[in-house]
DNA sequence: TATATTTGCAACCATAGAGTTGCATATTTA
DNA sequence: TAAATATGCAACTCTATGGTTGCAAATATA
């Protein structure tokens, strides 16, 4: 499942890190600094987000900086839209009303 | 890290028990007939899913439909919002074009 | 009541993945 | 040029997880 989307957003420390980059861009040194686990291991994550284009990259020297994708982060806006309905309109109420009925007349 | 509901979405299968039953309420058995795994296999995804309250369960007679619950979903929606002004407003254009003119000149 | 159906739970197995350490490469600085 | 710094890659370990099979409990049906 090399590349999902799904999976890189998965991890904790990996959602940790988006944020981070969001923010402003970073290097894998700075970025480590902020968790306690070892550097390798955060560029590790960098690579799980920078395969599924959530971080692109931008050498510069040594050093490497990465910034956040919004592109990438729009896939999962779209996948959610499919549920939104569920939420936002008014028949969302009717269905949870019925299945409340239901429940009530029913119960386990 | 159980309960979590980025782990619940991260497995392809789940999502697609999710899109599933949001369409309607189903019983593990109906569900289990839309895949090429087994009962137990599906009956595990579901369990995840009803673990972060992404279903919810209402047992008739020896069934139990299970249904979608888009409380749970919205969290995901929530968390989304930080980055959205990323992809919405004007100034992630203008972002977008300073990495570009850094990138240009400054090729790997 | 005896049998079939629906479901959940437990035990087991194989693989994926998150962490570590060690090392090689590229670039900056003394 | 030599040393320090920033990074990526490879090998290894341990645990989490998705899959299977078998079985028990509850309910429906003959």
């Amino acid at each position: 499942m090399k590349g999902d989307i799904f999976q890189a957003i998965a991890d904790p420390t990996r959602r940790a890190i988006l944020v981070l980059i969001a923010t402003h861009a970073m290097t894998p040194n700075a970025l480590a600094e902020h968790f306690d686990t070892s550097r390798q291991a955060v560029s590790k994550h960098i690579k799980v987000l920078a395969d599924c284009e959530l971080l692109t990259q931008h050498k510069v020297g040594r050093e490497i900086h990465y910034y956040f994708n919004p592109v990438k982060m729009k896939e999962f806006d779209h996948w959610l839209e499919q549920f939104k309905k569920h939420w936002e309109d008014r028949f969302n109420q009717l269905d949870q009303l019925l299945i409340n009925l239901n429940s009530d007349s029913n119960e386990k």
